[in-house]
DNA sequence: TAGACGTAGA
DNA sequence: TCTACGTCTA
């Protein structure tokens, strides 16, 4: 049981593979993957401007990514889009979302994790798919008239297959 | 990132030493110690009966679980005790209580846990305190009127110091 | 102090 | 489906 204390940092991450498989989103954290423990956009602040450092794409919470061969759609963060209690509100082009509009803007690479359901519901599993960039941003109007971000990001050609 | 899903059981657990010390509540149940992610009373059941196999005691949390030498007062579980939105309940001699008491009444033994505050509040430490037994426990009214359990449980002698 | 794509078991 | 001594950042 060492102490981790992992430095955030954008790009790859020394020592991590694609395709290496995690179970908590601790583990992400310690390995310096994922900093954020219940948060899908990860992000740091460079000089005065925020950029995405990671995406987490969890499985079963209602966002509906779409994962397709080298791009992503990803559904930005706020607006209690998953919230079973609060009223659904309008996502804002702030935090998250700034930091992955942001990382647009500069070409900056965002890591993507995916984290899909076990069968035994027990954990996740949690795989890292490599650097993406993101590609463009939108926003969509939802079921109940609020406003979602969505971003498309696609996958840095060059890197180990996903199998 | 090894999958991990350790069986449960009462009483030590080979290869954890008294003193180790454990970052996350997923480090505790990945080597055996306590299986909740969120409770502080883990327990199974044997035959019709559960008992309890493990308690971590984390300070911070409006508790105020006492660790003296070589004994503890632990606060039973349920009653929404450290919810700061529902309302204050009676504790029941239900779930982790009930468990509890039955390790009183069969002489079980109880791994204890101490979870403590870190300074720069990243996660915590949670040290393995040994093996406790249940001497008694009782109800108190608390500020609310409502009824909250205590037990007490004192380490069994024999086992290596706290440093 | 509150918010956020957390986890497991009853 | 819900509860439960979570865990981090802003």
């Amino acid at each position: 049981g060492k102490r981790v204390n992992v430095e955030m940092r954008i790009g790859s991450v020394p020592g991590i593979k694609v395709g290496d498989e995690f179970q908590y989103k601790t583990q992400l954290r310690a390995v310096g993957l994922h900093s954020k423990p219940m948060c899908g956009i990860d992000y740091m602040k460079v000089g005065d401007m925020k950029f995405a450092t990671s995406i987490t794409a969890s499985e079963g919470y209602g966002y509906n990514d779409k994962f397709d061969s080298g791009f992503l759609v990803y559904t930005g963060e706020g607006g209690n889009v998953i919230s079973k209690e609060k009223k659904t509100e309008n996502q804002k082009l702030n935090k998250g979302n700034l930091a992955l509009a942001n990382s647009l803007r500069y070409k900056k690479e965002v890591r993507v994790i995916r984290g899909e359901e076990r069968w035994d519901r027990k954990g996740k599993r949690y795989t890292y798919f490599g650097l993406y960039l993101v590609e463009n941003y939108w926003t969509e109007i939802k079921d109940r008239g609020k406003v979602v971000y969505k971003f498309k990001l696609f996958r840095i050609p060059g890197q180990p297959p996903l199998t």
